[in-house]
DNA sequence: CGCCGTTGATGAATCGTTTCATAAGTAAGA
DNA sequence: TCTTACTTATGAAACGATTCATCAACGGCG
């Protein structure tokens, strides 16, 4: 009944009698509306779609709070989802959002391949890639300097006088991990040093379990490197795990920097050096720009590229005690 | 049109030849179905709600990875909310899983007043509890011993000769809080001691900023207990970064015992001691509960509270080096 | 007394999918 | 050849909220 719609959405059009008897009946009846039959109406949902690779991870947990802050603030709910690194799950979370007709999607890719966004395009679903430097072609874009990230800890290691350098990080194809890659190796061109200063100890997912994977094959490296550089915390927390029971000493014979700074980095056994990634920024920012994107003009938008800058953060286990 | 239902959802009720001709228009188109039209017609999405009080703790984090295994199984969707410990929020996403139309929620309290589940019965959304125990009366329920887990924890204390031994948890309301201090307390009386052995700290929130603040209250108190026993592994890793800051070691002044075992207890400052609550397995046994209440007869359900056991695992934090 | 403007209530149409009853077409058996 | 059984395709109805055009009621004013 048309009425009943608009003691709901426009009270003010209503009589204040009938408005009564209205909200009386809603009470008796315990009706709830379906948001269902309203989003079939209105040819969309009011929700936000975030597809993160690893809700396990406090990074992505921290941006997701940051999403969920902005979106709120709009009246949009958010779902997070997880691809799991898996590039078939990311695609069928895409579509699962195409098919719920999200208002909009922030995506943390799980490679640099492609254009996974474009399942959203067809349904004209706004997409924002966060965490991820893309071109401003074809979407808008959240991100923090990854080559500056590599660049800062490479200085900080080579400073501290190592010459022998691990960098622990995942698939080549992700631009993050190539990025953070390139800034140590800028630093170490920069000290007026070889390439094979740095060695690559290569991982396929960025948890703590591949930490200890690699932790392992670290240790048997001969020579063994005096520091490493890992693309994420978990990986260092992992490292170190390991490497502690194997009796070597963090940072005496080996100097660990992580990146990310997520929360548990402080905590760790040895307290942890690490870039920070300001996770929770990112996706605030990423939310705005995609409420930005929605708001007024479907056509007439040009795509932005947002770039934070990381900043360093010196802890014990790049610095010997005194 | 009827035909191109059938060809999405019994392929095999379709001749060959119209299914072909169907799917090519389906790609020229780039047509994706509604999952809100769906929805609407079928009366009932085909989601399950999960909302739990912190999705920064990597307990919640775990516990949601279960459920969303084995609500994948069955075909279904997870969304995940945060209700921040706010009892109003909670009763906000409630009220949307309803509209939503949610097959089932999954969710652990905020307290133990009330029964928040209520907004959900009205439209027969099945509800189970998760990591609080309730009667069997109105909901399934998933959870630990937490008087257990406050046994171990006190038991183990006691047995290394700690007399004065403070418990740090949120508000008296939640029945898990209580639970855990209760176990501490038979773990007195069993060792012939007097109740204020135990002395506590409140906190608010169950996080690690509020462990920092429990960890200066804790530092101010004369006498100065010579154990803790923690809520939470957040809290106890607050704890530990601020006493650590203060001088105070870790375990030879002052023994940390936390809850949960989580991913990051292993890799802390001190390894921690932990009671060791099984999350993932929890998320999972509750989204099967979930099922199977939803799978056969809406009536002829009898409700079942499912209780897991905790383990004490030991690490550094509470163990002198010999 | 009649006309007009305003306010508030009503009911039909719509969104896109599924379901169900019916129709059309085909093959087999009497 | 006609009926029967069976397979496959078609079209209408329904889900529930929203929107919009229409309608009724009422007060003011000429």
């Amino acid at each position: 009944m048309g009425t009943v719609s608009n003691v709901l959405n426009r009270p003010d059009q209503v009589s204040e009698q009938t408005r009564a008897r209205v909200q009386a009946a809603i009470e008796i009846l315990g009706y709830v509306r379906s948001e269902s039959a309203r989003q079939l109406r209105a040819g969309r949902s009011r929700m936000l779609g975030l597809l993160v690779t690893d809700t396990g991870n406090p990074f992505f947990a921290a941006l997701a709070r940051g999403t969920e802050e902005a979106a709120d603030r709009a009246g949009l709910g958010v779902m997070v989802c997880n691809s799991a690194e898996s590039p078939s799950a990311e695609q069928a979370y895409l579509s699962l959002f195409a098919e719920q007709r999200m208002r909009g999607v922030l995506l943390a890719p799980v490679d640099s391949h492609g254009a996974p966004w474009h399942v959203l395009s067809r349904q004209n679903i706004p997409c924002v890639v966060v965490d991820r430097a893309v071109g401003e072609d074809e979407v808008c874009s959240v991100a923090a300097d990854d080559v500056l990230g590599g660049l800062l800890a490479g200085r900080h290691l080579l400073k501290a006088g190592h010459r022998r350098i691990a960098y622990v990080g995942g698939p080549e194809q992700l631009r993050q991990v190539r990025d953070r890659r390139d800034g140590l190796l800028r630093a170490v061109h920069e000290a007026g040093m070889s390439a094979d200063t740095v060695v690559d100890v290569p991982v396929h997912r960025h948890d703590v379990r591949s930490g200890r994977d690699a932790g392992h094959r670290l240790i048997g490296l001969s020579p063994r490197p005096s520091a490493v550089f890992c693309a994420n915390d978990l990986l260092a927390l992992g490292i170190m795990q390991t490497v502690f029971d194997a009796g070597v000493r963090v940072p005496d014979d080996l100097a660990v920097i992580g990146y990310d700074d997520i929360e548990f980095a402080e905590a760790c056994l040895i307290p942890l050096t690490s870039v920070r990634h300001p996770a929770a920024e990112i996706g605030r920012l990423a939310a705005e720009l995609l409420l930005k994107e929605l708001d007024p003009a479907p056509e007439g938008h040009r795509h932005e590229s947002i770039v934070l800058q990381p900043e360093l953060v010196v802890r014990r286990s790049t610095v010997p005690r005194a």
